[in-house]
DNA sequence: GTCGGGATTGACAGCGCTGTCAAGACAGCG
DNA sequence: CGCTGTCTTGACAGCGCTGTCAATCCCGAC
């Protein structure tokens, strides 16, 4: 391997007690300091901070962990196929847990495996690792077995865009619905009155939500309202014939809605197979902003959750409350969507 | 948040204490068993053994590194902008880390910023975390700076993919090279005599090396044959211009490779613009295998690195020499890319 | 039967930090 | 001026494990 074992140029790291000689002050100073404590001095918290410095002392969180109750590390327990959804949500999550010098630790639990397999799963995940407290993320957020598991353990853990049950824990939530209200009058402000629906799979509750809220809100505009509905399962493959089925029909839809943007290219490349230009003859949004809503032409017009915050979010309530907060209380932090408008909407006269 | 903090029904975790006690031997006996040291009796094996097993132990990672020099953390040097790539690497990596119940930390470099930045904030990284040692991925793998750095704390690292002075270091390879040939052989052998090239980015040594390979290769088979270049730099909006480029010259092209995936994404968008059926109008063969391989129609032909498994060898090297492994010796593990025949190339009569 | 040497096992001192508890400092009050 | 209560600070044990070193055991060779 690549390297020298003998530290000739690394002086040894300093230690808290190192800094403790340097400041004149004991250890446990220096370790109310580092911990953010209550009563201490404006003097001594001072040289401390300045012997902190001097020494670039940086904490071992092996000794800290080992010491005292916290641990440092958090759990993410995920089961989205979606890379580039997953990616942006640990993202998030990761950077708060940096920004406290905390750890992530990423638990793949497989849903499909039905959910004796998963509550086994986490209790042997709980079992072998120490947890300051877990994040789950969708579509674990909705699997009750494994909130008993948690709560059993005593664990403290975030729901991530809970889809039933919300108000049992503490949560990160945005509002899909709101969000699917906002495509909805989209498309109507933009003379469109015949419309498509991918639907996403239902085993994942936005599915349903996401649905309910495009349906109704068109039905709030024109209570008969034409609107065709398909299964797109939350796949290129799905949205591809799901936009065939919704492009064809003999009164074709000229706005169509996919419940993920994978869907929304299938449902262009549909189009583009029926001889039929996006965004002339159909429309087309999406949701998610995922990597392929630019990887279409025009780029795609979608939705995009502030994953990035939520994770960060979740991870931040977790870490507060290992620092001995607000017991009791289940928390609960909201976001909002953003509209991305790109090139898939076209106006009709 | 949602838990009792007062475990009523957890039992404290068992220690190697506990072990010993139930084993009937010393406490530095069961640690021998657990480290897989030498100079253990079968017996003395077999009883510590079946008490880790009947008190379902699990060493605590926290007092194994505040005791030992070893600190079951890897770091991964991250700066690649697609997430589907780091993704599928960091899943193997973390895989052979969750093996040996070792952690991953995970560190964003920013190229971009220029190498003085870098090799000051990987000082600031390895200051303030304790690694066994640092996996580099593209294009991280071949920044000089961040080698030097390394070597000078003397941390051990492991290269993934590294474009030059390839030897200097411990290394996971992937060949190119031979990929690309195959891609102009596939091309060749189905009749394809005029060819288009969209060229990734400069800044990434793979670019270069596909690139040339590609070329080399076609004029293996006929030193005067038709190759147009463009540049695409590995985005779809590049392999869009590349593609209207390469597809509206005056004898344009049959057969166009694109240096990976979004390029080749960005020719299908480009040739549709121009009113050609891919791949009946013109063949395609993309690189990666990314996500949107499969969200485009016909799904595209590629070539897929074994990322997982790479990442998996990078971390399984850095972990087996912190077990007091290989010293001297600078490993390298070699892999095969996987040709993915989908359908977007045609054979000409 | 005895000795040398390697194989096997165990005792023990910490690693760097936090939790507990007690001591010292200091302000206010009678 | 002494006493009490609160604020600040420090001493100390020990978290669960590994590295060191010494003790013990067992074997073949003499």
């Amino acid at each position: 391997m690549s390297d020298r074992e003998n530290g000739q140029t690394t002086q040894p790291r300093a230690t808290m007690q190192d800094v403790a000689r340097a400041a004149g002050v004991s250890l446990k100073s220096v370790s109310r300091v580092i911990n953010a404590e209550p009563h201490v001095s404006q003097k001594l918290l001072d040289k401390v901070q300045a012997a902190i410095h001097e020494l670039r002392y940086v904490p071992d969180t092996a000794a800290r962990s080992l010491a005292g109750q916290r641990h440092f590390m958090l759990g993410v327990l995920l089961d989205n196929p979606s890379p580039h959804y997953t990616m942006r949500l640990v993202a998030g999550a990761y950077e708060a847990c940096r920004q406290h010098r905390y750890t992530l630790q990423f638990d793949n639990i497989y849903a499909a495996e039905g959910p004796g397999h998963q509550a086994e799963r986490i209790e042997q995940i709980l079992h072998s690792s120490r947890l300051d407290g877990m994040i789950l993320t969708p579509p674990t957020s909705d699997v009750p077995e494994l909130l008993d598991s948690l709560e059993r353990k005593g664990l403290p853990y975030v729901r991530i865009a809970p889809g039933q049950d919300t108000e049992r824990s503490a949560r990160v939530t945005v509002d899909d619905r709101d969000a699917v209200r906002q495509v909805a009058d989209y498309f109507w402000e933009r003379g469109h009155r015949r419309f498509g629906l991918v639907r996403g799979l239902w085993s994942h509750p936005s599915s349903r939500i996401r649905r309910d809220a495009f349906v109704e809100r068109l039905r709030s505009h024109s209570p008969d309202v034409s609107i065709i509905e398909a299964d797109g399962d939350y796949t290129f493959e799905g949205g591809l014939r799901a936009g065939e089925e919704l492009l064809s029909a003999r009164r074709p839809a000229t706005a169509v809605f996919a419940s993920n943007d994978d869907g929304a290219a299938g449902v262009m490349t549909a189009a583009m197979r029926l001889g039929l230009k996006v965004p002339h003859d159909v429309s087309v949004i999406g949701f998610d902003d995922s990597w392929v809503a630019k990887s279409v032409w025009p780029s795609l017009t979608t939705v995009r959750q502030p994953l990035e915050e939520m994770g960060h979010a979740a991870a931040q309530m977790l870490i507060s409350r290992a620092l001995g907060g607000h017991h009791g209380t289940f928390a609960n932090r909201h976001f909002e969507h953003r509209f991305i408008e790109r090139g898939t909407v076209r106006t009709i006269a």
